[in-house]
DNA sequence: TATGAATGAGGGTTCATTCAT
DNA sequence: AATGAATGAACCCTCATTCAT
């Protein structure tokens, strides 16, 4: 019984992308060395080649992987006929659940393009740019159907839950800390979703002496 | 009457750090070379190691000027005995400030650093986990006041109030949008302050009876 | 009925060696890869090796048809007992004759051996010496039989003779100019021949009382 | 006294294109690396960058140092009024001139220029050619004024007068011998340009036993 | 203080060649 | 005979840093 020759091509190109994975998470996109990457895949120097254009098209398979979840993501929430807040647990245990299982990948999205000018193309900034868009779009949904709140701008709203969203994400990457379970994943969603829509004030005991 | 040798030293310092800003923020610090900023700054680029010892230096250099900043704020906000909306607040104004003033160290501080493992020194991560935490503090406060909700971990809400705001200023930073004045700035301050006190969800259509 | 293994053998070969000829032609030797070699001859550039030990092996058997047959033709003309003019004119045709028939052939015998100094290894410097010293042997005749000038060493003789031919085929070489049909090369071989002979001067201005 | 920063520029600049030459016309353009060139010039690696962009340019600036003497020759041939054997005596002694104090230039010219398709640009086919049609000029001019023979292509005697020539200096590149002194170059022109114009036949004893 | 020539380690990429299948 | 995955030496170029002036 012979390899299919298409899937052992699949396996070892998943296998460089996963050492690169680990490499640039480590070291950063700038200095990880194609070396590193070969060696930690186990395999020659020239190979990364045969199967990678370049380091850019090592990069840009990495990411176009993270692209089309999100963006398939977002067309379903679109076709899904839920209510706004559903729409946006979606949004986020999308992230958390790409960090539980790809911590790598998530850690690569947020220091290498997410911020980073330096590795910003076009086309990157027109996915950001998107995705930010299609979220927008919830927000919207959410101020016409008088869900959310109407006196401030779309975009600033958007900006706050994405900002939340990607603050604990990147605070869990920047100190390398697991979500332990499904549990700890839905609490902590749960948290952002509720802060988000009800606020972070006291209303049980809403007396401010100083006030 | 000579120039003071000390003045003419800062100023020229200045100067390059200026220079720095502008490339850095451009080409962000990897692609920024050394040659980039002398010429920016319209010298010799063997000048620019009379004042910075190295290009890391130079980094250094400017982000101690960005904590000096942010630590001086959090020691004066801790001695005023104002209460916690009013210190978060504060914070917010002072990244707001800071990027009004210095758009370019914003950026920097943003792309190269809060998010970037590559340039992540020891010394840096600690600064900024003392920022966190000083923030956190603050956040405890209200919760220990009664001021804000206790239902979740300190550490959530201040990952939620420091990625709203973030976020804010990330995205007006990639899309290079300036503050058009104190009234938007304080507009804006308002607008993250209020959504994560209170929430985004639209209380006017809730339903409490007595509103 | 199976093929006759070594032909299919030498068809094979020769397969690869025109795919050669083209692959060298247009980008030359050194940037002529092996794979692209294969590809022009439609097969995995592993089967390259099959044939050919190297690519300098490739290389050296190209050229080796091109000397057997130099040499063939030289010794034919030695043995045939043409006169001197007969014989210039022999080696005229053969290279125009080879030009017609193998045009990437000639190319690369002008372009990549001929003059470079690159590919010059010991062997091919002989066998070029070899074949002037035969074509010197034809001058030295026909100055020895009175037909040519000897007031110049056959030296200089032979190479204005081979310069003209060879500058012939190399202008038509680089316009990449056809040879159409055997009417022009014999004309081309006249002009040649008779440029050499008797010289580019107009004689028939020229003050011969006698003529 | 200081040294003239340009001049010391210049003087390195023709420091580095003589060992370029030197190395070039060893191992040939390709083979050379930028490592021996600069070992040869006794600098480090780094600096052949500091004066000439790429290994490209160097070639660039090596031919462009030939191609302006040679064009600089025709338009002195072309102003000054003399005769069309004087004015190719004049092209003759400009190219054994070169090789006599430039024999390096000379051989990369004729080995990686004149003939390789490999190095062959755009903007060096032009040039060729341009030296080419200014060549055929004086050719053309002379079949006017009746002192060249008319029944051949001036195109023709064109290749047949140049490739002569260089035929001639080649031998000379390939074989490493050198021009001893003004006389023996002043005799080699004449040898060509006699030949060019009146044949190698001997007209004096022209009777042919076998014509 | 100021210049920019000089250094050289480092890294991305290419490609001839080998080898397992 | 045939494929193409695998290897790794080689080489161009960049650029932070040093140094002579």
């Amino acid at each position: 019984m012979k390899k299919n020759p298409v899937d052992s091509r699949r396996i070892k190109e998943s296998a460089i992308l996963e050492a690169a994975l680990r490499v640039i998470k480590k070291k950063g996109f700038h200095k990880a060395r194609m070396g590193d990457i070969a060696r930690e895949a186990g395999i020659s120097y020239g190979l990364v080649y045969h199967y990678f254009k370049t380091k850019e098209d090592l990069l840009e398979t990495i990411l176009g992987r993270w692209w089309d979840g999100l963006f398939g993501l977002m067309a379903e929430t679109r076709a899904a006929g839920e209510n706004v807040p559903e729409k946006l647990r979606r949004i986020i245990l999308f992230l958390l659940d790409s960090y539980q299982h790809h911590p790598n990948l998530v850690n690569i999205f947020i220091t290498e393009i997410s911020r980073s000018t330096a590795n910003l193309t076009r086309k990157r900034l027109e996915r950001f740019k998107g995705f930010m868009a299609l979220t927008e779009e919830v927000i919207v949904e959410g101020q016409t159907k008088g869900v959310l709140r109407d006196d401030f701008k779309a975009r600033y709203l958007t900006y706050i839950f994405l900002g939340s969203l990607e603050a604990f994400v990147s605070a869990m990457v920047l100190v390398n800390q697991k979500i332990k379970g499904d549990g700890q994943k839905e609490k902590i969603a749960e948290s952002i979703l509720e802060v988000f829509l009800n606020g972070a004030r006291n209303k049980k005991k809403a007396k401010r002496p100083g006030a």
